[in-house]
DNA sequence: GATATACATTTGTATATACAAATATTGTTT
DNA sequence: AAACAATATTTGTATATACAAATGTATATC
């Protein structure tokens, strides 16, 4: 991937800003490979991840609050996100006992068993945008990810 | 940056799914950084990019499909993206001569003026976003985000 | 116990984006 | 030159997201 080559430049990019849009392509890329491998799921990225954090709790609901917690990218509004996957059926929402400020959200066995479908999915996708990159590169990486 | 703590998760993530978080959140960060520079400025990053474009083509004036080609983030539509831009008075836009299916795009006086004033917030944005990463740092992470 | 404050979620509204279809223009084929 | 395909942009529609305000509930203070 040649940065200058894709946004088709002739200017001489600092190294900051060369980084910054080298990452932001990645990212783009990626995206792009997670929202196809999950579009015959009729099932968005935020959505996906929602699942993959209620199946985590182990039966434990979650409420709004801790799901935007764990967000990769936070919303600023869970509620419609957890409309749409209610309407799905793949999860359920109550009020919480003890504290009635709260909602108490679950999945269903539906949504566990179309999540174990998109999984395979996903991580073929995951597989695929690495394939590139050895263990060693991954680390190396990772390492330089946790500086920013 | 520390992916297991910003997630909240306990399970171990595959080196592959941790990696393409941790781009994720990093993405994240420095897009927030961005859109809080451009703030005061009242446009967006996507607006902002246009028009370091159109500045990029010294007065040869671009066509939609130029623009879409050296955008970052690519847009279904960026008609309406100039659209925004006629609005604020920073870009113009007539029938192309010689192909009158084209649209000939040029950044105007007031836009190059305003542009001048977001390119310090943004370098200033950028260069905070990558403080703690230093020359080789940087030079290796682009060698990384090659192989993607 | 009434009032104020903080908390958790929901709703309203404006804008952004993705995707498909429609429109207009040019170039090509017969 | 009429018919067709290709190109460039625009428009329509559905959904996503950001941000502010509103609602309902719990806790603290007087």
């Amino acid at each position: 991937m040649n940065v200058e080559e894709i946004i088709k430049t002739t200017q001489k990019l600092s190294l900051e800003t060369k980084t910054i849009i080298h990452m932001t392509l990645v990212h783009n890329k990626s995206n792009e490979a997670f929202a196809s491998a999950l579009k015959p799921f009729e099932i968005s990225m935020q959505q996906f991840n929602v699942l993959r954090i209620l199946r985590g709790q182990k039966d434990k609901p979650a409420n709004l609050s801790t799901l935007n917690e764990r967000m990769v990218t936070k919303m600023s509004n869970t509620t419609r996100l957890v409309d749409k996957l209610i309407t799905k059926g793949f999860v359920n929402r109550s009020v919480c006992p003890s504290n009635r400020r709260k909602v108490e959200i679950t999945i269903t066995a539906s949504g566990l068993e179309a999540l174990s479908k998109m999984d395979k999915a996903v991580s073929e996708a995951e597989n695929d945008i690495v394939k590139n990159l050895n263990k060693e590169d991954l680390e190396q990486l990772n390492q330089l990810l946790d500086k920013f």
